[in-house]
DNA sequence: GCGCGAAACCGAAAGCCTTTAGATTTCCGG
DNA sequence: CCGGAAATCTAAAGGCTTTCGGTTTCGCGC
């Protein structure tokens, strides 16, 4: 069959299937992408570096969801407030994403940009240098933390039996949908408050 | 050959070497335990549920290392700080194995006696039903983000140009070895203290 | 306009993985 | 003592990742 007329893959196909595998039942290999592309497998280890090449894009596409912009908004405390807000909103229109995108360390230029502005944002309202990456890092904890627990929403928790969990069982059922946006907000809210506290500090 | 006269296997001997496994290379296959065992890969089907299974005795021997007093501390913020720490102390142990634990939902009974006693704890010392869930899953969010973080210790972020990100570099580079540590014990001491002060509130 | 290297696909294969099934030997309860 | 259950092996099906060589088409330089 040789070279087609017109090419039948590209990038952005193989990355947009990924993610449709991905979002339907939570993994993807690179057969059923060529299978739904109509092509032999082979042929995508022209376009993509494997099937990790293949992860590095879907997290380059869920990552680009991620509102730059907020990192500017005035004051600090709510650019950041901003900033993770926004971060963990593009990871859940994607949640079952998250556990293929935490196994591997984070190389995508463009992510590592807005970590290098959020550092900056630190730096310039008077954190100290050894402080900055710990604020950072708790953050991004917050964030994937929760991210992952919108992974597997309602079945975080397998309870095999009420019973032996009576409380526990009762919690689960008067928070229902909104437990993760709520936990979430809740642990959100602490940290900022905190760290606008240990800012307020240091400007006194 | 047929049935050893004495038994070959058992359900410990295959947790413990697939930890063995996932502490050395971060991931383990049912051949691969087989091999280590000096037996056939079908003959673990026989002690356990397929590689899930497996899975599943591996998060139940990495969680019996959480310290059930912790919960029984007094006062209830003391419980739940020290609770926190345990839980991570123990995940801290195997950090390769957290990808694996984080993907399927915690069935453990162990487990689940654990969030039943801190749900009985916060509801005792006043919180509402709806906001001891979000409580609860925040915390836990908070473990397991900063859990994860310790599963690819330094190298979460990949620079593969310093000149890039100038100022994350030179954060990243002024905290080093404990900053997993630090972040999680500034995000914990945070959320802690806005619990303290939401009881606070009630108890007024 | 032409030729030639590079690009994009196919087919096939090696080697790993998970899981199931049947055959064989040993143990244990009645 | 005997028959069923248990533990192991051998074997095999089917999927996955990755590589390699063959074939056709494209596009650039001349």
């Amino acid at each position: 069959m040789g070279r087609p007329r017109t090419p039948l893959l590209d990038r952005e196909r193989i990355t947009t299937t990924a993610l449709e595998l991905i979002d339907e039942q939570g993994e993807f290999s690179v057969p059923q992408i060529a299978r739904r592309l109509g092509v032999q497998t082979g042929s995508l280890y022209h376009h993509v570096d494997g099937r990790g090449g293949v992860v590095e894009l879907v997290r380059e596409r869920v990552c680009a969801a991620i509102d730059s912009a907020t990192l500017d908004v005035e004051p600090w405390d709510a650019a950041l407030t901003a900033w993770a807000r926004s971060y963990r909103s593009a990871f859940a229109a994607h949640p079952r994403a998250i556990p293929l995108l935490t196994t591997s360390p984070v190389r995508a230029p463009k992510v590592l940009e807005h970590y290098e502005r959020a550092v900056r944002l630190l730096l310039g309202v008077g954190f100290a240098l050894p402080e900055v990456m710990a604020v950072i890092t708790a953050l991004e904890n917050l964030v994937l933390g929760s991210a992952l627990d919108l992974a597997a929403p309602e079945t975080m928790w397998e309870l095999p039996d009420d019973t032996a969990t009576p409380h526990l069982a009762q919690a689960l059922a008067t928070v229902g949908r909104g437990r993760a946006d709520a936990a979430f907000e809740l642990a959100l809210g602490a940290f900022i408050g905190h760290c606008r506290g240990l800012q307020a500090a240091k400007e006194a």
